[in-house]
DNA sequence: TACCGATCTCACGGATTCCGTAGTTGTGAC
DNA sequence: GTCACAACTACGGAATCCGTGAGATCGGTA
């Protein structure tokens, strides 16, 4: 992870469908290097090139962020977290939550579902805290414009 | 939106650089008609093709959510964390906070510098509450997964 | 010193993709 | 009916993608 790919990253950031000779030309390297160092970062799982929505905008009607807490090891609640569909979004943290957990769901049924009979019944959580998603104000990924 | 649009964008969820005739062939549109749709899902704000990383790999030392409570209307102080280049993420939720915010920093002092600073300080802002990421287990945009 | 592996440049050529445009179809309003 | 508009198909030229091979450069290492 050089400040070269660092570039290419924030190129990408901008547009994911840059070409690569654009991308090339903004930081210095021929379109073959380019493509193989995407290719690379790709591989590598450093970064994914996808498209991003705002799931209550597109027929999904309720979402929502977890805090979760958990008595004893984190990591098997984090790996049945992750396996789930419905859970776009694990992450560890330091603080009055152990984990976090972004939930996409069809309706309250499906929410309601997911988060008392699926989460809440995991070997390990001790207690959860919804909080139901009202309107996403913003989604950015671009820490590369500054 | 209706499912034809669902299903463009469930293609380009799994790759964000898939080409159009291979989506059209995939959603039964020719490649000229998946170009328009996505053009037009881009211009609306509907979708955004990017590269998604986890900043913690890529530099970025501390990472934090953070639950926020406000006195008053929500709008202004939704708009100014919005307009924040560390923020990445807003949203207005019910529960025990008014909002969510994520904010990418490059160190502690940094993280610190946002937080108390800059954000405590805001108008209306009542409380804030910090998690401070240790560790991202998943990320990832695939709803039309199911 | 000599060698190795990684990475880059440059070049190439064929397959594929992109993109503008012209023509067609379908639907709702009046 | 017919007019307007939105969405689709078809098509051709330009651009891009992608595998490939040769040669240069630069550590690291025996």
């Amino acid at each position: 992870m050089d400040a070269v790919s660092l570039a290419i990253i924030e190129q990408l950031q901008e547009d994911g469908r840059r070409p690569y000779a654009a991308i090339g030309k903004a930081v210095g390297l021929s379109e073959a290097a380019v493509r193989q160092r995407v290719q690379k970062l790709l591989d590598q799982g450093v970064m994914q090139i996808v498209a991003v929505t705002d799931p209550l905008t597109v027929g999904f009607r309720r979402q929502a962020m977890l805090g979760i807490n958990v008595e004893g090891d984190l990591d098997p609640v984090a790996e049945a977290l992750t396996a789930m569909d419905e859970v776009e979004y694990v992450v560890l943290t330091a603080g009055s939550f152990d984990l976090l957990a972004e939930v996409v769901c069809e309706d309250d049924d499906h929410l309601l579902e997911v988060i008392s009979k699926r989460i809440r019944t995991l070997p390990g959580v001790r207690s959860t805290e919804s909080f139901v998603y009202l309107k996403l104000k913003k989604q950015t990924y671009q820490w590369g414009s500054r």
